[in-house]
DNA sequence: CCCTGATTCGC
DNA sequence: GCGAATCAGG
């Protein structure tokens, strides 16, 4: 393969929305990621300026002068976005899937057979019924959790939160997901709830 | 181990 | 110009 108009354009597109060169590669076809890699650096756009994945980078120059007045630059470059802020809880810009369902299992290991999603459940809701047997291996999984950081997920970690965003006491699964899945099989269960219990009739 | 981008260098 | 191999990191 070469590298044609259309899929340099491609690339170029991707590379700004801050796909990584490995899934730009996937898309293209016929090229390893290290072929966009090297197309990249060779089209001068290392610099991510366009998607912002990275927070902060560098310049620590701290001159020790003491007068410093000057322009840098009057209006080098800086045509597109704005630069997002670091996702705190919600990354994944297209690369993670929405998740279904936004469990937030409290921390508690042995016990509490109770399922919450978020933090209220209280009402009645009768579509709230979880498989026991699914609950009980949730939490025997989230035992030996690998208890992976945001950097760690990929698409083959399951991305299952647990614990209280808020904390440290916040981390997720990873345990070994497959075949795409979001979740390792265990969470799976409980995250896909299908719900079987009470067909509705209509819609 | 999985992944990321960066660089090098023979082609 | 190209990209595999390698490097450096999370």
């Amino acid at each position: 393969m070469s590298w044609t108009d259309e899929r340099v354009e491609l690339l170029k597109k991707m590379w700004s929305e801050g796909q990584s060169a490995s899934q730009i590669a996937k898309e293209l076809g016929g090229v390893t990621r290290n072929a966009v890699i090297g197309k990249v650096h060779r089209l001068g756009l290392s610099n991510r300026t366009g998607g912002a994945a990275e927070p902060a980078k560098p310049e620590p120059k701290a001159k020790p002068e003491k007068t410093e007045a000057k322009a840098e630059k009057p209006a080098a470059q800086s045509p597109s976005e704005p630069v997002e802020p670091k996702p705190a809880a919600k990354p994944a810009p297209a690369a993670a899937p929405a998740q279904p369902a936004a469990p937030v299992v409290a921390a508690t290991p042995a016990r509490k057979p109770i399922i919450p999603a978020g933090q209220p459940l209280p009402p009645q809701p009768s579509a709230n019924e979880i498989d026991p047997a699914a609950l009980a291996k949730v939490g025997e999984v989230e035992k030996h959790a690998k208890k992976l950081s945001l950097m760690e997920l990929t698409e083959r970690t399951c991305k299952w939160p647990i614990g209280d965003p808020a904390t440290e006491d916040f981390w997720f699964c990873g345990l070994p997901s497959q075949a795409g899945k979001p979740y390792c099989e265990a969470h799976v269960g409980v995250a896909f709830q299908p719900m079987s219990s009470r067909r509705d009739r209509r819609r």
